[in-house]
DNA sequence: CATCTGATG
DNA sequence: CATCAGATG
């Protein structure tokens, strides 16, 4: 069993609200200026413009059912400074059903009220021990039936690392698994970590279908990453986290990106800050949604939205009929 | 003997060059924006504004002798941070002779080739052990007849608070004084810099006279501070400091500010970051020209330039005719 | 080249 | 509320 945090918002049951998202602010995408020069004098935070038709869909499952259900995945490299950023702007763009972030980089005390009180939204957080590191947050409109923080496993439930929201029909799992590090010096706890991950979604699809999302940290193969042949050493591209991940999908998971796109090149989700990488489109595809297979006929469309800012990622969104 | 650096441009002797600064950039002189909305767009950096009449001045010694020498001191609070925000165009307004800085918090290696390689200026730093922390600099126009570092003193001389520039008539030393620290945790060794530094000042005063400028973290008297009854027992306004500077005028030194202005109030050179203190005044005078007695016929004037931005210090000048 | 913390002021 | 360093990514 995973850990149950009782007390507070944290103990979850049955009500289910609906409410349309707070307008927030204006789109945000276009890159914004290096850190030396950023900001503009006066953030565009005041104009509130309509939703534009670029995040619009009609997607549909192979079976023509139109989505009836968005979920977006963002690793926010501080939740703090995306915020800053705009990012909460995703909300009034995407108007989805849930927002899962990763790497919140927050303690619990230090959320900002903004995205604690979402109008319309149901906010879920699980911080890292440490001040400043790793985090996930799940902000969903529907009040889920039961949410549950971590893996029930000492060796990473202190580490913010996942959360579990359980729905009528589907568990929704977000997850920032662990980063091998410069030198793969954590590349023992990244391996530490796949094979318990697996185990727990393998435990929640045997009940309900499962939805996982999130900063996986690995590209899985070499159309997931601009540079393939340079990190067969480095984080997130090593033989042993690429197989975590065939090990995951042989276990009756999806990768719906690449189902959808099997040869589609160059969709990369993560572009380090460094040497402009992400004006050169020099990327990883570390973010994924990973679905049971018994959803892929539910599936009707995998997008990563590459033209929105606010971190090192992109945001990606998933659209399902369920 | 103060500590001898030598090599480089570290040993000095004898060859005057003089030869007009370097046209840095435009004035800086509105209060900056708050982090989170800084920075134009275009930072006004290109544009040459010529120098205008507000930092030019016609002050006279007593007895009617205009002033032929000037020295600007600030407190940068980072020296790379102050360089981003235009501080070096106090090079351009005002023309300075010398200027000296403190807190530069950069070691030697991480020094801007910009500030290192003036046109026009001899620079010399000297800077603590420990990484980003104190530090000081002197700007010359003259190259001095010989630059030597510290106080020849243990406890003292690893952090870069003192560099001390002989020329033909005078000695000019610059000082970053140790701050007594939050709940005073470094009122020792504050107490213990206090008559070492006197001393180290009267021994220079035997040979030439002395001027001596930068942050002494003292605010003398209750006219020096905004707020004088709350902070007897803070840093910066304790007994012990106040009679430290009282006891340094005793020996044959003048506060140059206080003896032109001995009456003038809300007249101070640092506010906190935090409060929005400048905006209201609420400050402290904490950096100050000390010259021997005996130049006081030479003074024509000690200006507080509080219109200047650049760090939470504004920059003084000294006006002499020498 | 970013985020964060923690020391320092 | 700033600077900086160092950890982390």
């Amino acid at each position: 069993m995973a850990i149950l945090r009782l007390g507070g918002q944290r103990l979850l049951l049955g009500v289910l609200r609906i409410a349309s998202p707070r307008v927030l602010s204006s789109p945000f995408t276009m890159p914004p200026k290096r850190k030396q020069e950023k900001a503009e004098e006066t953030p565009a935070k005041e104009s509130k413009k309509v939703k534009t038709d670029e995040f619009s869909s009609d997607a549909k499952t192979s079976d023509g059912k139109k989505w009836n259900l968005k979920i977006v995945s963002w690793n926010v490299d501080g939740l703090r400074a995306w915020i800053k950023k705009d990012g909460m702007s995703i909300f009034e763009k995407e108007e989805p059903d849930v927002v899962c972030l990763q790497e919140t980089k927050c303690s619990d005390d230090k959320l900002p009220e903004e995205i604690k009180n979402m109008k319309g939204y149901k906010s879920y957080f699980m911080s890292a021990k440490k001040d400043g590191y790793s985090g996930v947050a799940l902000i969903s409109k529907k009040e889920p039936l039961l949410v549950t923080y971590g893996l029930d496993d000492e060796t990473h439930d202190d580490e913010g690392r996942c959360i579990t929201a359980e729905y009528e029909d589907f568990y929704l799992v977000t997850a920032y698994v662990p980063n091998a590090g410069r030198k793969l010096v954590t590349l023992d706890k990244r391996m530490d970590w796949d094979p318990k991950f697996r185990k727990y979604l393998k435990e929640l699809d045997a009940k309900k279908p499962v939805i996982m999302c999130g900063d996986l940290n690995v590209a899985h193969k070499e159309i997931d990453l601009a540079k393939p042949k340079g990190n067969k050493k480095n984080a997130g591209f090593t033989p042993e986290e690429r197989a975590g991940f065939t090990d995951l999908l042989a276990e009756g998971f999806v990768d719906s990106f690449r189902h959808l796109y099997p040869d589609k090149t160059a969709q990369y989700t993560f572009w380090t800050y460094m040497a402009n990488c992400r004006a050169k489109n020099v990327g990883w595809r570390l973010d994924y949604f990973v679905l049971s297979e018994r959803l892929v006929p539910n599936l009707c469309d995998n997008l990563i939205r590459s033209s929105l800012y606010g971190s090192d990622h992109c945001p990606i969104t998933l659209l399902v009929h369920l």
